[in-house]
DNA sequence: ATTTTTTTATTGAACGGTCAATCAACAAAA
DNA sequence: TTTTGTTGATTGACCGTTCAATAAAAAAAT
């Protein structure tokens, strides 16, 4: 039944059945006769959609940050000139949104994250989402602590943040959601709350 | 040249080859031809040592996690009975050992664990490291800090390192190990050094 | 309103290429 | 003479891409 306007749909299509190709079998077992499959499709169609393999390996991860992107600024919007740990926390539950922590999206995180390290592509979408993420921290810590002490907050709270959550995809008992956001909070908290040993800190750093 | 007792030299000489071309072009394209090639032997060579290629990449993760095992308990050996503080900071230092944060072997890392996620034996390995990682942290923690405090101080600790790792993997300019262990030491003393906040938080959450 | 043409969507077999594993043959030491 | 080490061509399987063929809808022409 081939229609007009088929685009945009086949390409969900087939971006979602990547997604659940990686869960069951990695991205190294992902073929595209399974991924076709998955989609009910023939194997012809990724070519024509997506420029080959590739192509749809990038469209799915950009799908992935694109996700991301929204479940953080969608948090944010609604905040305006709030006080910046409400931000902060904002960028922490963005980051541990449902869309980025099923089984299937942390799986397909770890594969392009692996596979970033030798595709330029792929390395270019995964540096601009680091640096978003750390920028993002660093100027809402900005507004309560001096530029090292932000820095650091910054680069603490994002390490802490992708650490949780890539422990919660290698572990058995899957990711603790709820857990994991106390944690991150706490961590926050510890940042923005402790200004007189922060500053011994910085003193003995110098 | 055949000689008897070249089996130990020429699977370290694999395994070293293995991280060398894991580091060249990834996993996906280490072929045995290639890593055959670093160690100057024939493809043939890995079957009969190692029983295949799948052999051979359990004993390359295999022998990283020997080498961290090695690189914490070393530093702990001369501790003893020393405070815990010490004790994690040694911990610390363990898991950001020269032989872990080398560009190979981290490329090497974060391929096993993507990979972990559908290989049972690989899966098997690397959850006993994370589990060791955990227990040694809350052990030490234990010592200080009362059972749940001294959980989640654990539960973020090991986060924060494999958080500041992985980081450091993705990251243009590498890992800066120094700072790395900064941010660790900066934790670990919040943790350590704020009982009763770290008090009136565990009635929170209760 | 009907027919023809063009465009868009889709298929899946065929092709070229790659890879891991095997194994018969060979070589040097024991 | 036996054991241990090593080679590398061969084999069989698999994978991504291509492309000729097909089909349906849309557009144009009658």
């Amino acid at each position: 039944m081939p229609k007009v306007g088929m685009q945009p749909i086949r390409r969900r299509q087939l971006i979602e059945a990547t997604l659940v190709a990686i869960d069951e079998v990695g991205l190294a077992d992902a073929t595209i006769a399974r991924i076709a499959r998955h989609a009910g499709v023939s194997t012809g169609i990724i070519s024509h959609y997506f420029d080959g393999k590739d192509g749809l390996l990038e469209a799915t991860m950009r799908h992935i940050l694109g996700d991301l992107g929204s479940a953080v600024s969608e948090r944010r919007r609604a905040l305006g000139e709030a006080p910046a740990q409400a931000h902060l926390h904002a960028i922490i539950d963005g980051n541990f949104d449902r869309s980025q922590t099923s089984r299937s999206v942390m799986k397909t995180w770890l594969a392009f994250w692996a596979s970033s390290m030798h595709h330029t592509n792929l390395q270019r979408l995964q540096r601009v989402n680091d640096r978003r993420l750390y920028s993002n921290l660093s100027s809402q810590f900005r507004r309560v602590l001096p530029k090292r002490q932000a820095r650091d907050a910054a680069r603490g709270l994002a390490a802490l943040i992708d650490g949780l959550w890539l422990r919660g995809a290698l572990a058995q008992e899957g990711l603790d959601v709820e857990r994991a956001r106390q944690l991150a909070y706490d961590y926050v908290r510890e940042q923005l709350d402790t200004p007189q040993r922060a500053q011994r800190r910085a003193n003995d750093y110098a």
